[in-house]
Order: structure tokens, then C-alpha cells, then sequence
DNA sequence: TTAGGGTTATCC
DNA sequence: GGATAACCCTAA
């Protein structure tokens, strides 16, 4: 080769992983051609931000180089649509709210070091929302569904949806709905079929999902009892000194608790 | 335009 | 020489 390799500096890394968290993996020519990041990334193109992903992803995952995880690419088109650039969403891999690479989501779900892409929706979720206490469940489901474009299995919507109070998220969600009744009636009895299996998955892992927000919230619950619990002790103390006539400044008060 | 596999350069 | 990163090629 003529020209010496372009090693990637740190700075079109930063902006490559900005893209991404901004974009979506996948849009190596949005990213590319982004104002934000172009002047950045005006030598690099959408191949070398997409080769230079993959390289973060791998070496992130832990897993070393792509190489070793070569499967031979099925010739004859496959029967299952291949996942959408939001579902193959990655974030930087040093980054606390980004996820990690889709291979791993894709190939091995369960395994717990990586967070699938659904957690990394309701991490985006809860980052977008910003909300101080977190995010209503309903509410991380509608942004999910709204600005993801994702659909919620009926039962799951129906539950997670029914407190919100939003009129026109209501009227959107019935279009929606509407929308995917007709589109349902045209199914073949084996897209129904595969359609019904496909429900089923999507509902228990909601409801996987579900408990596992329970979990989070007695866990919180939890530690709030347990402070609740050291305050009222701290209380019942102060109340007996000073009951013996202990005179107690705030200062004082305050390196005891702290 | 993108994904994925192949090739080559560089580093240790 | 092996591992990794950067670049190239091709199918969809």
C-alpha cells in the first residue's frame, strides 16, 4: 500500500462515539456528514467510522479481534429481517450510558456483562427524560415507542400506557393501533402464527422486564427504610440528651450524623 | 449506503 | 510470529 496507515486520534474516536450516541450505529454517512462532527471526521469515511466501530466494539466487548468471532455469512437472504439501526444502537464503550456492542446483544442475550438493546433503550430513555426521581415505567415505554418507533405488545401497552394522561400520545397510540389491526388482517395464518410467537416472546420479556423494575424499586424502598431508620435513631438520642439538660449544637448534630 | 469478510501494515 | 488496527472489496 502507498499511503501509511491513518491512525485515529483520540479526538475523531470522541466524535465518532458522539455520533453514535447522537445518530444511531449504522448512520456512518449522517455521522460523517454532520456539522458537528465533519470537520473532525472530514478525512475519515462513513467505511472507516463504520471499521473503526467495529474495532471499538470488539476491543470493548472484551473479545479481542472480530476475527475470532467470524461466522460465515448466509448466502440465501434470510427469513428474519435483519435488526434495525436503532436496535443495533451502540453507545461508546467507556461510557457508563452507553451500551455495548450488538454483536453480543445479538448473539448472546443472556449473557449479563453486556446490557441487551432494550436496557440500552431505557437507558436512553431515563437519559432523555431527565427526570430527577427516574422515569415512570409508562413513561420510558412511550418514549421508547414515540421517539423509537418501537410497538409495545398490546397487553404490555395497555398496562404500561394506561395511567398517562397525554391526550395526544392516547390519539397517536389508537392510530397506531388502528394502524396494526389492518396491517394484522392481512397477514397469511403463518405470519399470524409467527406474529402470535413473536407477541408471546416480546410480553414475557416486559414482564421479565417489569420485575426487574420492582426489584430496583424494593431495593430502594429499602435503603430508604434504613435511613429512615438511622434518623429516627439520631432523633431518639438528641431527645434524651437534651432531655437530661445536654445543651447540643447543630454542629455537634451534624458530625454525629455525618 | 451499509454490513461483513478479506488483506495488509504496525506493534509487541 | 501473533494480535490488532486500518484499509479494501463485494454483496445486498
Amino acid at each position: 500500500m502507498g499511503a501509511p496507515k491513518q491512525k485515529w486520534t483520540s479526538e475523531e474516536e470522541e466524535a465518532l462515539r458522539r455520533g453514535v450516541l447522537k445518530h444511531g450505529a449504522g448512520k456512518w454517512r449522517t455521522i460523517q456528514k454532520d456539522p458537528e462532527f465533519s470537520p473532525v471526521l472530514s478525512s475519515r469515511s462513513n467505511i472507516d467510522l463504520k471499521d473503526k466501530w467495529r474495532n471499538l466494539s470488539f476491543s470493548a466487548s472484551g473479545l479481542g479481534s472480530r476475527d475470532k468471532l467470524r461466522v460465515p455469512r448466509p448466502k440465501a437472504p434470510s427469513s428474519s429481517p435483519s435488526p434495525s439501526p436503532q436496535l443495533l444502537l451502540l453507545s461508546a464503550p467507556n461510557n457508563v450510558a452507553e451500551a455495548s456492542p450488538p454483536e453480543d446483544c445479538e448473539k448472546s442475550p443472556q449473557d449479563d456483562k453486556t446490557p441487551s438493546p432494550k436496557f440500552s433503550m431505557i437507558l436512553e430513555a431515563l437519559d432523555e427524560l431527565k427526570e430527577p426521581n427516574g422515569s415512570e415505567v409508562a413513561t420510558i415505554c412511550n418514549f421508547i415507542e414515540i421517539d423509537k418507533s418501537y410497538k409495545l405488545t398490546d397487553s404490555y401497552a395497555k398496562r404500561a400506557l394506561a395511567p398517562m394522561k397525554d391526550p395526544s400520545l392516547k390519539k397517536k397510540d389508537s392510530a397506531k393501533s388502528s394502524k396494526a389491526a389492518k396491517g394484522l388482517g392481512q397477514l397469511s395464518p403463518a405470519l399470524d402464527a409467527a406474529e402470535a410467537a413473536a407477541m408471546k416472546v416480546a410480553d414475557a420479556e416486559a414482564k421479565s422486564h417489569l420485575a426487574n423494575e420492582h426489584m430496583m424499586e424494593v431495593e430502594r424502598i429499602g435503603k430508604m427504610a434504613e435511613e429512615t431508620e438511622s434518623l429516627l435513631e439520631l432523633a431518639s438520642e438528641l431527645y434524651e440528651r437534651c432531655s437530661r439538660g445536654e445543651a447540643l449544637t447543630i454542629l455537634q448534630v451534624a458530625h454525629r450524623e455525618f
